[in-house]
RNA sequence: CGGGGCGUGGCGCAGUUGGACAGCGCGCUGCGUUUGGGACGCAGAGGUCGCCGGUUCGAGUCCGGCCGCCCCGACCA
C-alpha cells in the first residue's frame, strides 16, 4: 500500500487557518480611492503591492530581524506561545526537527561510550547549596516547589535548572573503585530556568536538552572528555546543521557556575550576533568534593574523581533558524529537515490529475523506500504557486513539481530552497530520480554550510586597539588579544554591548607570548572573539 | 525587573468627542469554475471587544489593577 504521505497528520486543515495568508488585495485602510475606477476596483501602488505580497509570508529578514524570527517560528509551525509567560509549545514540525537533532547526537554519544539514564526533575534545595559557586550562579533563576499534596514541604524542592547535583549524589553511590571509571552518562530531559526576557527556542523558562555527566580518575582524562564532547558538538553543528561553529574556551566571567573551565561552540547568526550553541565543562573536583564522589585507586587510596558535564539544547533550533533563514522564511539543512523533499502535483482536469497523481505517488513511494523524507502535497483547492511559497516558508530544502508535461516526458522539475526562483530549478528524468534527489540534497547541504561560512568569515574583523574593536563589533565580531579580566570585559560591554564570546581553540594553539590586551594593555591571555550575543 | 508601544472572530486591522444591529479584508465550511510561482464566483459559519473591578441610565470607547505580546536597557543554554 502506498502511504498517503510520510506525515499522515501533517498540517490538518484547521491549523492552516492560523497562517494568516492574505490574498492580493490591499489592506482595508487603502481602500479609499478617488481614481474613478468602479467600486471594488482597487488601486494599489507598486510599493503597497510589494508589502502586501510580503505580508502573506513573513516580514522580510532584512526589514526587521527580530520580528522575522518570531514570525518564522510560528508561521513555519515550529512552535507557539504557551499560556504561561516564557513557555512554548513545540509543534509536531518543530518537534520532528528536534527528534532528528536528538537522533544524530545520541548516535554520537553512544559511539563515544556513553549510556542514557534519567534523573529526577526535583532536586532538594540543599543539594544546590553544596557547591558555592553553583548555587550563586543559579539562585536567581530557580523555580522552587514549596507545597506538595496540599502540605508545605519540609525542604523546598528545586525544579532542575541542570543536574550536576542530583547526578553527583548518584555518582557518589555508584563509584567505589577505579574500575568503575570512567563513568559516562547522558540524559535527555527538560530543565527550568526562570529567565526574565524570553524568546522562542532561544531562551524559554523550560527547554529540552541533553546533559552529559562523566566521572574520571584524573584531570587529564576529564579534560580529554570535555574536549572530545566539544568536538562531537562541533561535528554535529557543522556536518548536520550546516552551522560553521567556532570551538573556544569561555572567559572566567562567562563560564558555567561551578566549572573549572567551560568550552563553547559559538555560532554567528544572520544579524551577526553570536549564539552559544552548546557547552562542555571540565568541573575539576568541585562537584566531586561537594558530593563525595570518590574512588579507591590501585594503591588502595581514596581519591576524588574529576567530573565533566556538557549540554546542547533546543536552542540549537534557534541557531538553525537564524543561521540559514532568509527573507522568505526558514531554510532547513537537508540532513535534519523533517521533510527533505515535497512533491507538488500540478493538473488542470480530472484526466490530468489521475495521470499526474499516479506518477507522483510512484515517485513518492520510491523516495520513501530509500529513506528520503518525502511528503506528497495532495491538498486540494490550493494552487501550485501557493504551495511553493508555503513550503519555502517552512524551509523544506527540495521541491519536486510534477505536471502533465512531466508525465508526458517522464521527467520532473526539481527546485532547491537555497537558490531562489527559476535559477534553482532543474529537470530530472523519472527513472533517475533517486540519484538526482540524493545529489540535490547533498549539494544543498554543502551549499548551506558554504554560504554560512562565507558570511561568518566576512563578518569577523581583527582589531588591534579599542577603536578598531568598537568598529568591528558594531558590524560583526571582533578578534582581539584579550587579558580575560572582568574589568576589561565589563568596560567593553558597557561601551559596545558586545561580550566576550570565547578564546578560539584553533587560534590559541600557541601561547600569547608577550602580546598585550588590545583594550587595557595588560598581558594577554589569548586571542578572543567579542560580539553582541543572544 | 525599569522605559516605550500594542491587545477587537483563526490572522491583519477599522471603530470620531461614551449611544442604536460590532464592521472590513484574509482565512475557514459548502457548491461550481480553476491549477507550471501566492486563482475566482455564489452561499454560509464564526466575536463574553485580553482578564478583573470601578464610573455611568448606558463602556470596545473613561478610570484602576492584573495578564500577555513587540521594541529598548541589567542576567543566561
Amino acid at each position: 500500500m502506498i502511504p498517503r504521505s510520510s506525515h499522515p497528520d501533517f498540517l490538518p486543515r484547521r491549523e492552516r487557518a492560523k497562517l494568516g495568508w492574505r490574498g492580493l488585495c490591499a489592506p482595508a485602510r487603502t481602500r479609499e480611492n478617488f481614481s474613478g475606477f468602479p467600486s471594488g476596483f482597487i488601486l494599489i501602488r507598486p510599493e503597497e503591492r510589494k508589502r502586501s505580497m510580503a505580508s502573506q509570508g513573513v516580514t522580510p529578514r532584512s526589514e526587521d530581524y527580530s520580528r522575522w524570527y518570531t514570525e518564522v517560528v510560528q508561521k513555519a509551525d515550529l512552535a507557539d506561545y504557551a499560556p504561561v509567560r516564557g513557555c512554548m509549545i513545540i509543534k509536531p514540525y518543530g518537534y520532528e526537527l528536534w527528534e532528528n537533532i536528538r537522533a544524530e547526537l545520541d548516535k554520537r554519544f553512544k559511539a563515544t561510550g556513553h549510556r542514557n539514564a534519567y534523573f529526577p526533575l526535583f532536586i532538594p534545595m540543599s543539594f544546590l547549596q553544596k557547591e558555592a559557586e553553583h548555587v550563586e550562579g543559579f539562585a536567581p533563576e530557580l523555580a522552587v516547589v514549596t507545597h506538595g499534596g496540599g502540605q508545605k514541604l519540609e525542604e523546598p524542592l528545586v525544579v532542575r535548572p541542570t543536574s550536576e547535583t542530583v547526578i553527583g549524589h548518584a555518582f557518589a553511590q555508584w563509584i567505589q573503585s577505579y574500575r568503575d571509571l570512567p563513568l559516562l552518562i547522558n540524559q535527555w530531559a527538560n530543565v527550568v530556568r526562570w529567565e526574565l526576557r524570553t524568546r522562542l527556542f532561544l531562551r524559554t523558562l523550560e527547554f529540552l536538552w541533553q546533559e552529559g555527566h562523566t566521572a574520571h580518575a584524573t584531570w587529564e582524562e576529564a579534560q580529554e572528555e570535555t574536549l572530545r564532547m566539544l568536538d562531537v558538538y562541533a561535528d554535529f553543528a557543522i556536518n548536520e546543521a550546516a552551522i560553521p561553529v567556532i570551538r573556544g574556551r569561555k572567559s572566567d566571567q562567562e563560564k558555567f557556575a561551578g566549572a573549572e573551565a567551560s568550552y563553547t561552540i559559538e555560532a554567528m547568526m544572520g544579524n551577526k550576533w553570536a549564539l552559544q550553541s552548546g557547552t562542555s565543562h571540565n568541573l575539576g573536583q568541585n562537584f566531586a568534593k561537594a558530593f563525595e564522589i570518590r574512588y579507591l585507586d590501585p594503591n588502595n587510596e581514596l581519591q576524588y574523581c574529576y567530573t565533566t558535564s556538557w549540554g546542547l539544547s533546543t536552542r540549537i533550533i534557534g541557531a538553525i533558524i537564524m543561521t540559514h533563514g532568509d527573507d522568505r522564511g526558514l531554510r532547513l539543512p537537508p540532513r535534519l529537515a523533517p521533510i527533505q523533499v515535497v512533491i507538488v502535483p500540478i493538473f488542470k482536469n480530472e484526466e490530468e490529475k489521475s495521470a499526474v497523481m499516479k506518477a507522483a505517488r510512484r515517485i513518492h513511494e520510491t523516495l520513501l523506500s530509500v529513506g528520503v523524507r518525502t511528503h506528497l502535497d495532495d491538498r486540494e483547492g490550493m494552487t501550485p504557486g501557493f504551495k511553493f511559497n508555503d513550503w519555502e516558508l517552512r524551509g523544506v530544502p527540495g521541491r519536486m513539481e510534477i505536471g502533465p508535461r512531466d508525465v508526458e516526458k517522464k521527467s520532473v522539475v526539481l527546485a532547491r530552497r537555497d537558490v531562489p526562483g527559476k535559477e534553482g530549478k532543474q529537470t530530472a528524468a523519472q527513472d533517475r530520480i533517486i540519484p538526482a534527489v540524493t545529489r540535490l540534497l547533498t549539494d544543498i547541504q554543502r551549499s548551506m554550510l558554504r554560504q554560512a561560512t562565507a558570511f561568518r568569515d566576512a563578518n569577523i574583523h581583527e582589531a588591534s586597539d579599542y577603536e578598531e574593536l568598537k568598529k568591528a563589533v558594531a558590524d560583526g565580531w571582533a578578534l582581539i588579544w584579550h587579558c580575560g579580566t572582568a574589568e576589561c570585559e565589563a568596560r567593553i560591554k558597557e561601551d559596545t554591548k558586545a561580550t566576550s564570546r570565547c578564546f578560539p581553540l584553533d587560534l590559541n594553539k600557541e601561547g600569547p607570548g608577550d602580546a598585550t590586551c588590545a583594550v587595557c594593555g595588560k598581558p594577554a591571555q589569548g586571542k578572543a572573539y567579542f560580539a553582541r550575543a543572544y
